[in-house]
DNA sequence: TCTGGGGTCCTCCCGCAG
DNA sequence: TCTGCTGCGGGAGGACCC
């Protein structure tokens, strides 16, 4: 089982731990004793790794097809076009046994006219690999009913739990009811969102490939491993995350003109006073610096901060963002120059010596805080002292 | 004691300007 | 000068995804 940042939830389950009746997203607390009875193998939360193994997969499954969209770090969406003479089952089978032999991860393969039809035919790939072997070709419209009869609503790609409830008050209760549904229903409930989707389950291509674009919106935001009460210690993780922000517009070669801050006290506390509040800090004009960034966020964190409240969790959203090849100055404030070259400066020094070795006198120097991690498996594979060690 | 983090898109409403 | 209509942009809120 992997847990959630601060080892708070369950974020993956194997099938064995799923058979123990671990919900999604359960607090590990909660179960803890449940999984040392069973002897339970719980491991934090480690993106490095993760991050790195999903790349070996994606550049692996692109040499099988020009067309790849990444859509998750576990997911990606092939196109076969022009491949009308494949066997595309043997096709998959090899893709699937390519990707394990050189990362040993199982993967499973579902090929569909539509993104939400190939969903599905993944799904059934991955729920009977017996009869599968983890690839599933929709390739007649016998198996697509068949299969959009299997898929219960709740189990549908767009569909929430939102949707999910009133669709099956409406007695729509597999995929197949869903399409059968009037189209000015499922648009009036809906919305767009809802049409799109069952035109595409009905096997008609209309969820779009979606090209990499530049990020909406970046955000840093952390629960505490305490409750903070005093501003000062606001302060300092919040030009952490600001910094953070910072170093990830900069990564896109973008700025930005917006700079969110939010602060909530413990909603899991009911016995506490409750806070949450949130403010947007306009910046004269858009920018990737870290110095800038902290100011509005200190600034936006002053004017929301309340005494009294014992804090949980802060955030920083930088937003409206722009490449660095398009921004718009400001008439009235002469830009300071002298921004872009610190910035890549300190990024470099950065890389170089690791993380965190140059930082801002707001941030959190010294350090206090920890985030729980205490089941972390190694970086196998970007640390060289946690590489594998073969013995004879 | 301990309950994650990072995104997207759509709709509605409001204020503003022509 | 006043009123009504229309289009647009921004913010809030709600749905969804991983």
């Amino acid at each position: 089982m992997v847990l959630s940042n601060n080892d708070g939830c369950v974020i993956a389950r194997s099938n064995e731990a799923k058979a123990l009746g671990v919900a999604m997203g359960a607090p590990y607390f909660h179960h803890k004793e449940l999984f040392k009875k069973h002897n339970v193998k719980v491991v934090s939360s480690n993106y490095a790794l993760y991050g790195d193994m999903s790349a070996r997969v994606m550049a692996i499954l692109s040499r099988f097809s020009p067309d790849i969209e990444v859509y998750s770090i576990d997911e990606a969406f092939l196109r076969f076009r022009g491949f009308e003479r494949y066997d595309l089952q043997k096709y998959g089978l090899d893709i699937k046994r390519a990707v394990e032999r050189s990362t040993g991860l199982p993967i499973s393969l579902g090929f569909a006219p539509t993104k939400a039809l190939a969903k599905l035919a993944n799904r059934i790939a991955k729920k009977y690999p017996e009869q599968t072997g983890g690839v599933y070709t929709m390739e007649n419209e016998g198996k697509r009913v068949k299969a959009l009869k299997w898929l219960q609503i709740e189990d549908v790609w767009g569909i929430g739990r939102q949707y999910a409830r009133m669709l099956r008050e409406n007695k729509v209760n597999t995929a197949l009811d869903f399409t059968n549904l009037p189209n000015e229903f499922v648009r009036d409930r809906m919305s767009v969102v809802g049409l799109r989707l069952k035109r595409d389950l009905e096997g008609r291509e209309t969820i779009q490939p979606e090209e990499a674009k530049e990020k909406k919106a970046i955000a840093c935001t952390r629960s505490f491993d305490e409750m903070y009460t005093d501003l000062e210690q606001l302060r300092e993780r919040v030009s952490t995350f600001a910094s953070v922000c910072g170093r990830k517009l900069r990564n896109q070669k973008s700025n930005c003109e917006l700079v969110n801050v939010f602060v909530s006290s413990n909603p899991f506390r009911e016995d506490l006073p409750q806070y949450y509040n949130s403010i947007s800090v306009r910046l004269p004009y858009p920018t990737s610096s870290t110095i800038h960034l902290t100011k509005a966020a200190i600034i936006g964190l002053d004017r929301i901060y309340r005494k009294g409240y014992k804090y949980k969790k802060a955030g920083v959203i930088v937003m409206g963002i722009s490449p660095d090849t398009q921004r718009q100055l400001n008439m009235f404030l002469p830009l300071d120059h002298r921004q872009g070259p610190l910035m890549k400066a300190i990024d470099r020094l950065n890389i170089m010596n690791g993380h965190d070795l140059v930082r801002f006198g707001g941030m959190d120097l010294k350090r206090k805080w920890k985030m729980n991690r205490n089941h972390l498996s190694p970086n196998y594979t970007t640390r060289i002292e946690d590489i594998i060690k073969a013995t004879s």
